[in-house]
DNA sequence: GAATACCATTCGATAATGTCGAATGATGGT
DNA sequence: ACCATCATTCGACATTATCGAATGGTATTC
């Protein structure tokens, strides 16, 4: 781990949460002398990932880092592969309908297809749910075996509502259960009178590459059955479309017997 | 500059090119030793900017990137204040409506207000266009001293179709008739087909922030006199909301009596 | 089926590089 | 008019990144 990018990738991550921040504040919330940390701002700043506001010497976030977003999303094949059928699930439900993929202990959503009723809706691209909290996460959990131990081991699952499921166990227990019907549900575990229904994708390799999954009010909870019938039926399509060749994929990778799989390429670290 | 943080973000910018490239092939677009790379990459991918595919070994963006672009997007006071103009804009034309800002020698549109006639498009947000083929480009440059610079005077204007000025002194000229009604046009130099007409958004420091314009089919062009107006309205209001206090702004800002400007911060470099 | 070519990755020695403390200059507040 | 604050610059030091060579494994070729 390359130090000076690392502590760069820091500053980015510090002002992705503190969306206005002064060299100092940066400076204080990494514990670095504010020279080090100018050096790394000035050349951040080259490259337009961060800009400075020419009024209060402030830094934001720049331009750049959108253009990356933008590039990421057209090379991701699963959003391609889902769009058509996200919309079909969304017409023939009325729920929204999002997909997302995993990343470290939280799931980003990489493609929204709004409720069908014509109602002004906020692009939801982009936006971190954490892993635990949504049926998108646990649809991806149940699957990806290296995702799910770091919350089920060490992990705190951070509380986002009263509902939110904070013991590693019972977090445990759901996860079993989707893996016998590669459905996972949330009943308001992440924001207040929504609940979720996901199913995961997976490829040609078998693992979770992603999940789909609509968003219900509480008052429309539980849905129908033809409801979750089709949600399965666009995840199956979408998972065939990828290659998988089975679905709900098997539960967690192989693991004794993982020596004998092919990859074509040495182990990625 | 940064050595390492450099050569990082140059990673980036050249998977944001080829869109999934080995480990040697990054080492070679940037003439560095293979292992070099490796470790900066390896950096890279612990923070999720990047991917590395379990089968092939390439190196692809990852989600990090996208939220990055998410981030920037809710920080960009800009785009909610167009929002609402934008639609407005968009209803009473039936044109889309773009809104973009610089970036370096090209802008990246923050806002698309897609055509309002039911139909599906493309989100357009985090797309690059070349500044001296747009009319959201010519809109910004005209206000934009610093940004103008490096095109008019060493850059090379790259074509984009049989259309695009290419000869610096020519877009000069273009730039100056702009500074005149802060409104700037486009046809056929980006894309074939295509027409632009753009108006620049100021603020209360007086420069220029972005521009918002809107994009018609050269079967519309030239757009009824009432479309250049409510455009015109639309920036004029913009700009003022964020703190422009006239519109169109001072072209260029002020040279000799720059130093009469009152800063609250030391010169951002 | 054996051998080759290729590639990501690891390791260790070298010096180039980033780091950090102190100084600067300019600003806004008291 | 003074002081406190902040971004920025500078230079000496040693930590740190860099690079060449070696490794282990996979696809490809004959």
């Amino acid at each position: 781990m390359i130090q000076s990018v690392d502590r760069a990738l820091r500053i980015l991550t510090v002002l992705q949460g503190g969306h206005r921040l002064s060299l100092g504040e940066i400076a204080q919330r990494l514990d670095l002398p504010p020279s080090t940390v100018h050096g790394i701002v000035r050349t951040l700043l080259v490259h337009r990932m961060i800009v400075q506001e020419h009024d209060s010497g402030q830094y934001r976030l720049g331009p750049a880092v959108l253009t990356l977003g933008n590039v990421y999303l057209d090379t991701l094949e699963l959003r391609s592969r889902v769009a058509p059928w996200a919309e079909d699930l969304a017409r023939r439900t009325g729920f929204a309908v999002r997909t997302a993929v995993a990343m470290a202990e939280d799931v980003v959503v990489v493609h929204h297809e709004p409720r069908p009723d014509g109602s002004r809706q906020m692009p939801e691209v982009g936006i971190v749910i954490p892993a635990h909290a949504s049926a998108l996460g646990k649809a991806i959990l149940a699957f990806d075996e290296e995702a799910a131990e770091g919350l089920l081991d060490g992990g705190i699952l951070r509380s986002m509502t009263g509902e939110t499921v904070t013991d590693a166990r019972a977090l445990g227990k759901q996860l079993d259960q989707v893996r016998l019907t590669g459905i996972a549900e949330e009943v308001e575990e992440a924001v207040l009178g929504e609940c979720g229904l996901a199913a995961v994708l997976s490829d040609r390799l078998g693992g979770a590459v992603g999940a789909m999954g609509l968003v219900a009010p509480t008052s429309d909870w539980p849905v129908a059955a033809g409801v979750v019938a089709s949600l399965r039926t666009a995840a199956r399509s979408v998972s065939r479309e990828l290659g998988a060749t089975s679905w709900p994929p098997v539960g967690h990778a192989p693991r004794a017997s993982e020596m004998g799989t092919r990859r074509r390429r040495p182990r990625p670290a």
